[in-house]
RNA sequence: GGGGGCGUGGUGAAGCCAGGAGUUCACGCCGGCCUGUCAAGCCGGAGGUCGCGGGUUCAAAUCCCGUCGUCCCCGCCA
């Protein structure tokens, strides 16, 4: 038996129990006669006293023992003695006096430390995940993500929702992000590809009269990587017929606020706030706004349409519009200002206007001179300008003016170090976005439904779709939407989508088909777990709350992979590789 | 596709702007001392082609060019 209990259950209740306990030897403390040993396993820590006078045949065996050494330890359970207990440790009202101590396992000297005392380099880390794992910090995060999905899971099941796979290996439908293809060997030249998500086989499935359908799914997109976006990533797949916005919204909150409460020992306070996708852009700048702080967009329009700065005022004539945010008290150098333009500039403004407002109420700015005094009181108030607020100030039409300022109140807005959570709903999404060749793209995936089909067809840029997102602190968890159940309704949103009849039969024919048995109206979400678990977690990147992830080029440190494979095997697929793949063979040596 | 930061004994940092012997600090590692420590302490020691390649220079960790890796951001992510 390599033990009878945890050491986290150690506690002075246990003093005077004998326990066999297993684990790593996390600290040893060589007194030279007495020693400590910490002892972790998965439940947490327990000092170890290897005590010569009490077992004198235990002297070698301490004086052998090494960081991260495997052992099985039987010993005593007793009170510390008065004044030597540990405040700090769960366990640290009582130790361990071993009678035994076996070496199950020796460790070599490691890598690097696991102790928080110095943050290594990520690329060691995860090339050394098993060990980087043992972490305290990591141990944390993997529990709370096991707790989270085990939370998920008990409340769709208690909710009669039925847990379905769907394949992994898919028919392509390039659309939105790349996919990530599978040779096939049975049909050379024929690729599968990895799901974005299982979309269209829930739909499927709702045709099939699954009613309630949930999955703790992976999905795979290879587009360029985010600290919040790996290539493979889990999601949190549902959907359920006979149903509609209200209850996909109450059914997601009960769940997320059971996964809260299972990592943080609290739910939400439900429901949710909500906010449409317009008020969101209006207010904050973003479709997922960060409500955890203010600064919010303020219009100025008004005050620069008759003003003697024509550089907005002809914005503002244009039909463009004059917005602002207040960062607050900031540093007004020259050279940080500056650099405050330069981040507009990168986000797409032509330019941006600083002012500093002054002890008598004035303002300072570059285009002060252009303003009198009742245009100075009206920016002042509009903004809740105090003495040494910075203002920014950007010209633009409506769109652009509120994205770049949404931007920059998360620069200098955006808290860290705390724990609050601001989770909100965005709602009423537009079937369209405007493109940057002014053009209009789709901003969700073809079935979704349309508040109604007059409107797409009659005014496609304004037109509003069943659709919804989760945010939470600024971080887009999820999406969701009603989905179109008549075919007829579906091949006109293709046919004022651009969607050719042609190629949406090829595409999406088997879909389409699907559609013409007695689909069930139905509607769904879906929300990533790792950014979820992430933001529970502080987590600062997704990365830190998945085992084993990739680096921004989609390489795995730890295996080496991707690699390559030999000609037999491209062979059987019935692919060579282009010239510029072997130049990149030779480039990215095998590791 | 683009912008920025970083790459220095096993780990983390300083040194680079302003070139002058691989210099320094903390942790770890090895050896010694130490019988109540808990990020133990004290003494001693080992360990580095300054990511790689090229250039400038009498001289390059330091300046320049290229390249690889890594992180953050813009674009992209229906």
């Amino acid at each position: 038996m390599y033990r009878d209990t945890y050491v986290g259950n150690l506690d002075a209740e246990a003093a005077g129990t004998t326990v066999t306990i297993a684990g790593w030897a996390a600290r040893i403390r060589d007194q030279g006669g007495v020693a400590f040993v910490d002892l972790r396993d998965a439940s947490g820590l327990v000092q170890v006293v290897i005590a010569p006078d009490e077992v004198p045949e235990l002297v070698d065996v301490a004086r052998s023992l090494k960081r991260e050494y495997c052992l099985k330890i039987i010993g005593d359970v007793r009170a510390r003695p008065p004044g030597t207990e540990n405040l700090d440790l769960p366990t640290g009202a009582v130790e361990v006096a071993a009678r035994t101590v076996e070496v199950l396992s020796t460790a070599q000297p490691l890598p690097f430390q696991l102790d928080d005392s110095i943050e290594t380099d990520e690329q060691v880390r995860l090339q050394y995940r098993y060990l980087d794992l043992r972490r305290d910090r990591m141990s944390r995060n993997l529990k709370a993500r096991s707790r989270a999905v085990a939370a998920i899971h008990n409340n769709l099941d208690a909710a009669g929702f039925m847990e379905v796979e769907t394949p992994t290996l898919i028919k392509s439908t390039p659309e939105g992000a790349r996919d990530v293809l599978v040779p096939s060997r049975h049909r050379q030249g024929h690729f599968y590809a990895l799901p974005q998500s299982p979309q269209l086989f829930k739909q499927l499935l709702m045709v099939a009269g699954v009613d309630r359908y949930y999955q703790i799914a992976r999905c795979y997109r290879d587009e360029d990587f985010r600290a919040d976006r790996q290539i493979e990533f889990t999601q949190l797949d549902l959907e359920g017929s006979f149903w509609g916005q209200d209850e996909v919204l109450a059914t997601i909150e009960s769940v997320v606020s059971d996964a809260v409460a299972a990592v943080r020992g609290e739910g939400l306070s439900l429901p949710l706030s909500q906010m449409t996708y317009a008020e969101a852009i209006d207010r904050f700048g973003s479709d997922k706004p960060d409500l955890r702080f203010g600064m919010e967009i303020a219009d100025l329009s008004d005050v620069f349409a008759a003003s003697e700065f024509n550089a907005f005022a002809s914005v503002v004539e244009g039909g463009g519009v004059v917005r602002a945010i207040n960062i607050g008290e900031s540093e007004s150098s020259r050279s940080h200002l500056d650099g405050i333009i330069e981040r507009a500039k990168e986000l797409g403004a032509k330019g941006l206007v600083w002012m500093v407002v002054e002890q008598d109420g004035t303002i300072r700015s570059p285009v002060a001179k252009f303003l009198e005094s009742g245009e100075m009181d009206a920016i002042r108030q509009a903004l809740s300008g105090e003495l040494g607020d910075v203002l920014l100030l950007v010209a633009d039409e409506h769109r652009r003016a509120s994205h770049v300022l949404g931007q920059l109140r998360l620069d200098h807005g955006r808290p860290d170090g705390h724990d609050d959570l601001s989770f909100l709903w965005v709602t009423d999404f537009p079937v369209f976005e405007v493109a940057d060749d002014g053009g209009l793209a789709p901003a969700h995936h073809p079935f979704t439904a349309p508040r109604s089909v007059e409107e797409l067809r009659d005014s496609p840029e304004t037109a509003v779709a069943k659709a919804y997102d989760l945010v939470v602190n600024g971080v887009e968890l999820g999406s969701g939407s009603v989905r179109i159940h008549d075919p007829a309704v579906q091949q006109e949103v293709f046919d004022i989508l651009g969607i050719a009849p042609e190629e949406a039969h090829q595409r999406f024919g088997w879909f389409l088909e699907a559609l013409r048995y007695g689909t069930p109206p139905h509607a769904g979400f879906a929300f990533g777990i790792d950014r979820l678990v992430s933001v529970l977690q502080n987590e600062p990147n997704i990365r830190e709350v998945m085992p084993f992830p990739k680096t921004q080029t989609g390489f795995d440190p730890l295996t080496s992979s991707p690699s390559p494979v030999t000609e037999d095997q491209l062979a059987e697929l019935g692919i060579e590789l282009r010239p510029d793949a072997e130049e990149s063979l030779e480039a990215h040596p095998a590791g």
